[in-house]
DNA sequence: ACTGGCTCCTGAGGGC
DNA sequence: TGCCCTCAGGAGCCAG
């Protein structure tokens, strides 16, 4: 599924290629996304030329002179260039044409990922506008945690997931960083004190990180055709590995639900 | 202000 | 070319 990684990914991969093309053409072949895709888009979005691919979250943003478009894939989305002349298939639900004849095209099977047309400043539009930090950035730090995090009693876990305290930690990385910094994913988020929050930061950064060296390889897949699950799999410890050993200390890996949610933990490496 | 629960959707996987 | 059931997951949204 596309975590932050492979969405940052994605970006590095088409930027190159839709950097100041022109769009010639627009087709929507179901409007059933997450949200209805408006129906306006091919008329306002033929004859712009894509100035910017930048991504704030999981979001893509394709800048253009009048607006921008944004994209989220969802849990099951993708975007590939495809040659023209390649028929569209089941799941396939939009294509932006090029002016170089290339066609940037939509894949998302449980349709769960959106496009929206925003003019004006991006990062005002409702779904952006209460962001927390990126956490590759700067602004994403041990204190932050800390300072959101007092006298919150949701699983730390459930708060590190919530993109007001920071964008794209998903289920998967989630699991992992705690288990990097060693902190128990139901632990009450307000019980966790300033130090181990450093070290959850830096493990977030560290996994996403890992995984973005992996997203390079999770894009040549699925330019070249299907996508394969699992890229980053040989090197999560906990997630999906319940009932196994922890590579650490050898106890079994254990399993519990947050905020329904599944979530894996070692009982004596985490606290 | 918080928190937990629901929702969209389809493919995969398990039981029979 | 088996059928049916359950579940996973991103994240917005809502009720309590």
């Amino acid at each position: 599924m596309p975590e932050l990684p492979e969405v940052e990914t994605t970006r590095r991969g088409l930027a190159p290629h839709l950097l100041g093309q022109r769009i010639t053409a627009v087709e929507i072949r179901d409007h059933r996304l997450r949200w209805p895709v408006p129906l306006g888009l091919p008329g306002v979005l033929a004859g712009q030329t894509v100035r910017a691919v930048d991504r704030r979250a999981k979001y893509l943003l394709l800048r253009c002179d009048a607006g921008t478009l944004m994209v989220h894939l969802g849990m099951s989305g993708s975007l590939r260039l495809v040659n023209a002349a390649a028929r569209p298939g089941k799941h396939e639900h939009w294509d932006i044409v090029l002016a170089d004849g290339g066609v940037l095209r939509y894949r998302d099977p449980r349709r769960f990922g959106s496009l929206h047309w925003i003019v004006g400043e991006a990062a005002d539009h409702p779904l952006l506008r209460e962001l927390g930090p990126e956490p590759l950035s700067s602004d994403f730090t041990g204190e932050r945690l800390y300072a959101l995090s007092r006298r919150r009693r949701v699983p730390v876990k459930v708060f590190l997931m919530d993109s007001r305290v920071v964008v794209g930690v998903g289920n998967i990385y989630a699991s992992e960083a705690l288990y990097r910094a060693g902190i128990r994913p139901d632990r009450p988020a307000g019980r966790v004190a300033l130090r181990r929050y450093d070290r959850l930061a830096d493990a977030v950064r560290a996994v996403l990180q890992d995984a973005l060296a992996c997203g390079g390889t999770t894009l040549r897949d699925f330019v070249g055709g299907e996508g394969r699950p699992g890229y980053f799999k040989q090197d999560l410890q906990v997630y999906g590995r319940a009932g196994q050993q922890c590579r650490n200390c050898g106890n079994i890996v254990l399993m519990c639900r947050l905020g329904q949610r599944a979530s894996y933990f070692c009982g004596t490496c985490q606290r």
